[in-house]
DNA sequence: CTGAAAGCGCTTACAG
DNA sequence: CTGAAAGCGCTTACAG
């Protein structure tokens, strides 16, 4: 393989000058640049990553670390990879992408082993096992869903409070007084996922300032049993004229059970989900819903991430910012239907 | 940070007989092999992946190269990449994930600079700039996604021959004799996507030989573009009996369409599908399919990978393997309705 | 069965 | 403005 070395006598300089002239760090004559430039061109020569990371305990990758539990929507999380492995790219970063099951494990692994120079967190729980390790390590982490203890890391995720709010606000404003929230199943929550019980939280909550009802459920992720959930809910609540959705599963089965009820929305009742953009588009997710923001957050954690890394000193304070739920209008709410 | 210097200085050994112990590339009395442990054990250590590297020149990582074009339906490709880091890990092996749009650069990048041990090639056009690199790169490469040219790599992927075949026969035993298939975005088929006109053409291929008509439609990725697609591909063959889907979009659109037609399948026409399980059950994909075997693919290039990337000498011969289409009952498929 | 030493390919003080 | 040398943390022939 071509080395440095192999450089440096190409363009009849030593070795340190050769990574001098390619790294910038010392002032070179544009001679001697130009010699190396050229010697690099004609070899083909491409510094090799692990003598590099040996000599700067500098890896220039990042470690993603993901866990995707059997029975969860796995699908939705490449657009939170996708974010995050673009824009690391952009910042000249690689990315390690870690999917075992034992998170703590993975995370102990590539951080001792020095593969990575910081690390994104997806599918954080509320009380993350990595956390506490990640507090500790060596290298810098940021979180991508909100855990309870915040402390030594930066977090990103939607803000799922206010999601709760806008959902119900939205309703109540145009006249809507009984709602259905369907979340997801019962078994995410309980793995950590505490975005669903802080969405249904939230709406309960202001629902109750507001003097409304909402009924509140949770729902499969699966087909047909979600459909069948829904039916069930809507047969408990024949009075509830709005449908909150946090169940990418129960939007899209929604058009089939109106349908099998012989209603439509917004005529007999509103609907607003809470799903990606992308989704919508391509499977028939047809209701006016708040974007899950999941490359917006991959950027933006990803970003946060190498200022750490690149900015070690830097007395920052951690962060914690959760974007805004964002509504986008696909006409499924309205005033609630007058009955006679 | 601790060091295989720390170790031995702990344990009382040299240097070399702490990497022994470790690695078990020779024998070492018991004794000091439990006094390495110990010694391992109390100060934490973890080799350091670089260190590791340059002196092996083997990295235990594998590059996944992936390509996630703007209008294609990217999510399913995380079933491949799931497929791809799981089994990697199985094996000992992290997953550096790259989805940068010039998948030369990508790949070029990560050969050149020693960051992989082999690679993972997604998304594989008929005819892939990264293969001609890839061929006399040091690192060996497979395909998921088959190629027109596939000599030096191995290849898997779902055989859309036979994919398309089976559809047509399925139906044809049936009775049926006359088929719309709908296919993805002709820009998904110019951009690469071979395995679009693969299907088409063996589906029309078999018509042809059966005596049976089928015509032959690009459909939208987007709702609610792919829903007018299918109102006008149904509008101009009303004496179409069956609708062959390689196109998610049209899967998911599909059961509005039809209801809004007042038809019902299998009732009215069969419906067979090329699509993931996994997206069936989460979104309302109700149709009898063709799984897209997408992890299946993914364990089994990693396996092949990994064998090669240890067997550097075998002189085993590269391989094609097209995995048979296994059809997914859902109800939607009978014998064309019978009219008066 | 074990140790001292060389070497992997870089970067970066140190010296001029 | 440039070079010779040390060092990053491993592994593995070489020697005993």
């Amino acid at each position: 393989m071509v080395t440095i070395g192999d450089v440096a006598q190409a363009a009849g300089v030593s070795r340190s000058t050769a990574s001098y002239a390619l790294s910038g760090k010392r002032t070179i004559s544009p001679e001697v640049r130009e010699k190396v430039r050229q010697a690099v061109e004609e070899l083909g020569y491409t510094p090799n990553a692990g003598a590099r990371a040996l000599a700067t305990s500098q890896t220039r990758v990042l470690g993603l670390l993901g866990r995707f539990l059997p029975d969860e929507f796995a699908p939705a999380m490449l657009q939170y990879i996708l974010g995050v492995t673009n824009r690391a790219r952009d910042l000249g970063y690689d990315t390690l992408l870690v999917s075992e099951e034992d998170g703590y494990a993975a995370l102990t692994r590539i951080s001792d082993s020095r593969m990575a120079d910081g690390f994104v967190l997806l599918n954080v729980a509320e009380d993350d096992d990595r956390l506490p390790f990640l507090r500790t390590a060596r290298q810098p982490g940021v979180l991508i869903g909100l855990p309870h203890d915040t402390t030594g890391v930066d977090v990103f995720d939607l803000d799922f409070e206010a999601t709760g709010r806008v959902m119900v606000d939205t309703l109540s404003e145009l006249g809507h007084t009984e709602l259905i929230l369907v979340s997801q199943p019962e078994h995410v929550v309980q793995r950590g996922g505490a975005y669903v019980w802080r969405l249904a939280d939230s709406a309960r909550e202001r629902a109750a300032e507001l003097g409304i009802t909402i009924h509140t459920y949770f729902g499969s992720s699966t087909q047909p049993a979600i459909g069948d959930d829904l039916h069930r809910f809507l047969d408990a609540h024949p009075s509830a004229t709005g449908l909150l959705l946090n169940n990418e599963a129960a939007a899209a089965a929604l058009p089939t059970v109106l349908h099998q009820r012989e209603m439509s929305a917004p005529r007999d009742i509103s609907v607003i989900g809470r799903y990606s953009d992308d989704f919508a588009r391509t499977f028939s997710l047809p209701y006016t819903a708040i974007d899950s923001a999941a490359d917006e957050l991959g950027r933006r954690a990803v970003e946060q991430l190498v200022a750490r890394i690149e900015h070690r000193d830097a007395p920052s304070t951690h962060r914690v910012e959760l974007i805004p739920p964002a509504i986008q209008d696909r006409g499924s709410i309205a005033a609630p239907p007058v009955h006679p």
